[in-house]
DNA sequence: AATGAATGAGGGTTCATTCAT
DNA sequence: AATGAATGAACCCTCATTCAT
């Protein structure tokens, strides 16, 4: 939230994410993090008030971006509910595929927070599924998306999407942009999309 | 593995997995697990030479657990992939909202096995994989299903199904029975089955 | 003491003597013992009251194994305090050079015997080092050793051939003759024995 | 090695010294060398890395100590070998005398060291035993010392000094200038040496 | 703005030993 | 004569955190 200096809190949070990411948030160590970032364990504290601190810091931050992301992407198609599904689909593969730790952190170590933390979290995680359902049910209305399951169907969507971090290589044979056409056209068959 | 006595065993396997499945890994403690078992810390040391022993023991066992349920509905199904394809969704169904907390240990604690006892794990669930992958390849082949996508939708069928484990809610609106047929004819319409 | 079974006796005082004369009388693990002997841990609690009683029936075995081969030696030996003091210090460099493991128990591992056991210990000890001082001052009276420091000299002859358990080598270049040569001819040396 | 505050340091240093002589290495507990050095537990892992760093500072500290006396003591003494082995012996009886613990620490607890530690011990070890070989044989290419068991001598000088820590008492009948006397007499008597 | 020193709680693990059988 | 099961105490060590400076 309060910004001491940009450098610290950048290395910090940089390093932290690796290493929450690489042992999970219980084993990683607080002193291994200020070694990473290069800093002392005082100076960590200066910055965050302790680990809880940091994480919370991480998810939100990491869950702000991801959002961002699709917004942006949302803002620039087309406002039917198809166009819609594919620019929200498009944008989380690309960002779990171009951001696999921020990925796999808010996927995996949300689980970590406290409830004092944890409250703020939910609440801007449900608002992140409400655009999944907001569209699908758009598209159950306007005729276009025939699922008979439409919260199932929303699930599976984000699940095989967040899945994406857990497997995905940047330097393997299948390119960011194939995936994306994958995804997006398995999204809409999920929902059974069918125009006219 | 080595077997002592059926019911310290037991005892011991169920109290860890509830402790690791609330705390994971990490952050349980083998001090809570040999308590809620009800025995001593040192007894516990009799059963499991330690801590990675306890987990490793525990996700063979579920994992086993859950192909052996595969295994037989397989075996009761019908030969054709679309009736196998239905018959593994349902017992994975099944067995993601009867058994949860194998569920999510097997799912979400399997990277905190240490590569001596990750090697064998690994090989069981990739046989795991491989029948998914066979049944949806045969589907292809005999021409009934059309996915041009047949390793993404594979992914697909186990995030969602796996996905379960962390929302069902037995005691919810929504019955295994009925959750079994959206997911199969989900399953399905992933693989775009389409016969004749 | 008593005897039970003279196989498991046997089988744990060796098992127990290389635990000991390798880690330490306190690193060593009575589990390992009982592991190395071949027994169970209970079948050792049933032949020893535990690791003290283990100890100070090692130590008092290999003690008077010591004593024995001494007694023999300075039996044998002529009358003379010359013969006396080179057979005594010739049986000793055979003991510690044929039994290494014995001598190093004997001599380092003593210190970890508890108050109960060390009194008897140290007075079969002392019986011992009576043995050089007799000889010793003998030799003085008979005007054929002429050391002004009759008990530095006992001192200085025992700790020199206790130390050759610590580094002779059965396969080194030295053969136990010639070693023996050596030492009563150092500790006449040390005595300053002049006859006429 | 590292430096970090002196104060801790010798207090930690000085409490670990009396556990280790009195318990030995493995039945130390550093438990009781914090609670003797009157500080928290975690305060001693502050300054050392555990049990084995601290040990292998003890004794390589207490090593150097002791080759620094006798470094002084021969640079002081004249060039002869009958000096130089006065010399040496002598300082080695004042240091086993008015340091008895690092004495006995030193001689006995040596083999505690694990392999990563014991290397640069061993050698330091080394270059002090060949003090005593080379003014050995120095002083027989001289013509000087008539023993024709030069490396079993230089064994036996070792060993009689070192075995002073175990039985010396500043309190007893003995000084140390009378033990010097009687040790380097003792020393000059092993090598057989004779001048003219 | 930043740190070195110190702490207390808890971690996993191993230990010698006992006891019912 | 022999054992499997269980225990409580102690082990070394690491942790997140604080505080005086």
């Amino acid at each position: 939230m309060s910004v001491k200096t940009a450098e610290g809190h950048k290395a910090i949070v940089e390093a932290a994410r690796l290493e929450f990411a690489e042992r999970g948030y219980s084993a990683a160590s607080i002193r291994n993090i200020a070694q990473r970032a290069g800093l002392s364990l005082s100076a960590l504290y200066y910055y965050y008030k302790g680990k809880q601190d940091l994480l919370a810091a991480i998810l939100n931050a990491d869950l702000a971006a991801y959002w961002t992301a699709c917004d942006e992407a949302l803002g620039a198609a087309g406002d039917d509910p198809a166009s819609q599904l594919r620019a929200i689909v498009a944008a989380t593969v690309r960002f779990r595929t171009e951001h696999p730790v921020k990925s796999n952190i808010v996927i995996t170590e949300s689980r970590s927070l406290e409830p004092k933390y944890l409250e703020h979290y939910v609440e801007s995680n449900n608002r992140a599924s409400d655009r999944f359902r907001d569209i699908i049910e758009a598209g159950i209305r306007a005729g276009v998306f025939h699922t008979p399951y439409a919260e199932d169907a929303r699930r599976a969507i984000i699940a095989m999407c967040n899945a994406i971090a857990q497997w995905y290589d940047v330097d393997g044979p299948v390119g960011v942009d194939e995936l994306v056409t994958r995804y997006t056209d398995l999204a809409l068959t999920i929902v059974e999309h069918r125009e006219g």
